[in-house]
DNA sequence: AGTTTTTCAGCACAACTGTGTTGGAAAAGA
DNA sequence: TCTTTTCCAACACAGTTGTGCTGAAAAACT
């Protein structure tokens, strides 16, 4: 047998080719050719490793969730249950470089899952993604509540979606306004949602 | 003269197929040949009305902008100040078959204005469109303050920028997964958060 | 050394892309 | 009726698209 290649570290180094070509020139120009360009090969040798285009499309955008998915399983659920709250909400966050990259990535994926109207692969994964997020939201809303750190009279699920819509909606202004809506701008009002959410006397 | 039409109809009919378009089969497939043929007319007579298909893309983001814009101006402004406070947030969530398409558009284009890392046409209108929103949100914080119905020891522009992300961030759930995300629910969860912020004794 | 299998570049093809240009139909004013 | 202006279809052209195919370089195994 020949030159024997890790197949799943190739893949990976030309979705995050396309990464690159989404990120600077947008979801339109990511096409076989131009991905293979980016990552330095020629057009054939990208569809040897995915044999269509949409697959390429498909493996990229699992890439990004597979990405943030690692990083939130390496966070350390140490220190008072606020700051670990915290800490895992500032890594869903776009709030450095490569987060920003791959929230732009991933919102382009989306846009382009909504067009697949009703179902399709990225929608599913769509689907599937948002909701793991939600369910990040919920585990930690329920420590909170375990904690008994949460404001009495307050609907657990309503705060889990609520959280959530924070969450996603603070993302969204970090990514499209990065000069006003800064990394410290968005810690401060993520904290401010959780003290209206924590009980006064904790 | 000859058969005289009137030229901002025609450009907004275009710019509706083009919608369309984008809608069933995501901004990839919105070309000018596409879009012609969604619109019922000849690719020669798209580009009668737009000259080049960036000018297409630019108008089209545009009119979705002035749709909402439109809606919003359109709502009068009686009843009790949170009734009012809700009825505008109401307007620009996506709750109803309609906006929420064209929340599915304005998806489409931000993410692609975002490709266009720092400026371009599409990059500045986002901005724009993104400060009118929160142009709202101020001013109905500012409401709520000047009524003395906001909660006493809340930074009113902090408050603002929460608001702005809740709106965001639902009208963003309501798109992905509208059966989840239901319009009651939408419209439970906001007045949730604005229950927060309003007084208690009021 | 020879064999075999993997990896990749290159070409081909039909379809599609944005844009330039041309010509003619349609209608309002003379 | 004739002219003039507007509207729009149709073609042309070079470049790009996804995908199928071929062949050769490379390296492990015999």
């Amino acid at each position: 047998m020949p030159k024997i290649v890790d197949h799943a570290t190739r893949r990976e180094e030309i979705a995050e080719a396309l990464w690159r070509v989404v990120r600077r020139d947008g979801i339109r120009a990511a096409s076989v050719r131009t991905v293979a360009a980016e990552a330095g090969w020629s057009a054939g040798a990208v569809r040897y490793y995915f044999p269509d285009q949409e697959g390429l499309l498909s493996f990229a955008m699992d890439l990004v969730s597979r990405r943030v998915t690692d990083r939130i399983a390496a966070i350390e659920a140490t220190g008072s249950l606020p700051a670990i709250v915290l800490r895992y909400l500032d890594e869903v966050l776009p709030l450095d470089a490569e987060r920003r990259a791959e929230f732009d990535i991933w919102l382009a994926f989306l846009a382009q899952a909504q067009a697949e109207s009703g179902a399709g692969a990225l929608h599913d994964h769509v689907d599937s993604v948002h909701g793991q997020l939600r369910d990040l939201c919920a585990s930690l809303v329920k420590g909170l509540a375990d904690a008994g750190l949460l404001k009495p009279g307050l609907d657990q699920a309503r705060e889990v979606e609520l959280l959530h819509a924070v969450l996603d909606g603070l993302a969204l202004h970090a990514a499209i306004q990065p000069e006003r809506t800064t990394p410290d701008r968005v810690r401060e009002l993520m904290r401010r949602h959780l003290d209206s959410v924590i009980a006064a006397d904790s």
